[in-house]
DNA sequence: AGTAGGTGTGAGCAATTATTCTCTGACGGC
DNA sequence: GCCGTCAGAGAATAATTGCTCACACCTACT
């Protein structure tokens, strides 16, 4: 009596296969499952499981964001990342500062158009100000915008892409910039600039930040850092003899995502970064070139949001 | 600003197909996929509702019997059936009577195996035989197998395909044939042999029968009911012309599935239809030229269940 | 033959999901 | 500019679903 086994169970799987038709496909209820396939309610539930389990029902979602989706969901879980987005690539490579800013402006809108007031802190760099200029104008001053970084060079120039200023003229919040350079020329004059009055208040305020936004970027020879004017050219050679690969807010890390001890890292004048983080720090950066970088602030735990490009989610989970 | 509104539109069917892939494809709940995107609950629900009303997400299901159970969901639903299965035609058409047999096989052992006392009635034909070949034996002495058709021809044989003293045997249940003629050679006789002690004790038994199984035929030259030898070929002939497509226990109808008055049917010695039909009532039936026949005993009302095979549900539901 | 282990079933209950209702805020017409 | 209408969000509630348990049956092993 061997021989009917197989059979048996192939007549199961016939039924569960109709019973997850009429699920899934039909939209029944399982009692009207159950009544139809003359089963009590708790068969037709364990049928319809039975179906999905055994993978005779597919789900496919059909949607032009569905990779995008999948790949997002699989760095959330790698990383245990509290937010995860990835925008698709364009053909032909342009425009991902768009696709990441608009990614990234929709979610910082949700905090901004709370009515209870929040504080928002932001590092600096083109992509977040990106991000900003897809913020539309509006009346919120009932939230603070705080920076985390410097935004000066050392000469003295505003950075070239300032954002908490920006922001702040958008939605009228209250804007506490860091009015020092990113990086100070020595540690005497860093440890100065953090006992300003106006330092420890930007300070007291990002550590209770709601939400920080900050950019992720690469070290090496065409590091924004450098070319922003941030640091000099014989600083990044040594950053990069250190093997820093990445920065996020004028701190280095290295390739597993530790913070350096030493280089610039001693003379940073910004907020300091938790490792891990605590906080909701979402990361925002793609292009290839930034790949190395945003793997090593998240094995680094540096960041526990991100919003990226498909290329640089799919290199991530390649490695 | 009415260019947002696709936009905004856009970025919500984008939201929808996160939430159905979280909710479909990895599996979640709609609470964690509310805290996931940050909506409440409730939205996270309409989400994904909004997501399977858009059709972003799609079922499919990977059976082989997939394609016949939507073809019997929609005979289903079409003529309001309690039960309907439709079997896979084999490549080569053959071998038909047995995947029809090993099916109504199985809904007819549903009802043997229970221990409380059932009756159960059937025609006869062929195609039932193969049902009642595919019964393993068991022992069930308390229900009762009633005939509803004669299953003798004029001349006093016994019917080839004879289905209820068959089942009997293997079911040990108590049998009530019908120990008639299936048509009587005239009104007076059938008359008669409706007075019998025995026949109205069966037709009794079978109004009250949980289910009755029975045989779809076509009424044409080749016709079962002829060939087997209950009508002769001048009665044929004239049920042909009486506009007869098919025949249920000997009941000829028409195309719309309206019983004779006339013809045979003013003779028939077996227990009425009813019409349109209150009980179970399954009709086991299958094969192309039984399509006609079968299309209008589904739209008299004739039957209130159909097991049949693919290519007739196919052109039935083509018509 | 009797019993232990496994498989499947139904009942009841807990969790999840769907629906309904109400409210708020936005838009368009007057 | 004001009011009506209406979409969208949240709360309450109803319905559905999933889980756990206990029991029954069946198998296989002693």
């Amino acid at each position: 009596m061997g021989d009917i086994y197989p059979e048996k169970r192939d007549r199961k799987l016939d039924l569960a296969a109709h019973a997850a038709w009429l699920y899934y496909i039909a939209g029944n209820t399982q009692e009207e499952i159950a009544c139809k396939l003359n089963v009590s309610r708790q068969s037709a539930q364990r049928l319809v499981a039975l179906a999905v389990s055994e993978k005779l029902i597919k789900f496919r979602l059909d949607h032009p964001l569905s990779h995008c989706i999948a790949l997002a969901e699989a760095l959330r879980d790698k990383f245990a990342l509290s937010l995860c987005e990835v925008v698709p690539n364009s053909a032909d490579g342009s425009d991902l500062y768009n696709g990441l800013g608009v990614c990234a402006a929709t979610h910082l809108e949700t905090y901004l158009v709370a009515k209870s007031p929040s504080v928002l802190a932001f590092s600096s760099g083109r992509t977040l100000r990106a991000m900003v200029d897809q913020i539309p104008a509006m009346d919120q001053p009932q939230h603070k915008i705080v920076s985390i970084v410097g935004n000066m060079s050392h000469y003295g120039l505003a950075g070239r892409h300032e954002v908490v200023m920006h922001l702040s003229d958008r939605v009228g919040s209250q804007t506490y910039p860091v009015p020092t350079p990113a990086v100070a020329t020595s540690v005497e004059e860093r440890d100065l600039l953090q006992t300003q009055r106006s330092f420890t208040a930007v300070k007291a305020l990002a550590e209770q930040a709601k939400v920080t936004f900050v950019g992720v970027s690469h070290i090496a020879w065409n590091a924004p850092l450098h070319e922003d004017g941030f640091i000099n050219e014989a600083e990044l050679t040594e950053l990069i003899e250190l093997g820093a690969v990445g920065e996020i807010a004028g701190w280095a890390f290295d390739a597993q995502g530790m913070l350096l001890r030493q280089g610039t890292n001693t003379r940073v004048a910004g907020v300091p970064l938790q490792q891990p983080v605590q906080r909701l720090v979402i990361g925002v950066a793609g292009g290839p070139r930034k790949t190395e970088a945003i793997l090593a602030a998240l094995k680094g735990q540096l960041i526990s949001g991100l919003i990226t490009d498909e290329a640089v989610a799919t290199a991530i989970l390649a490695k």
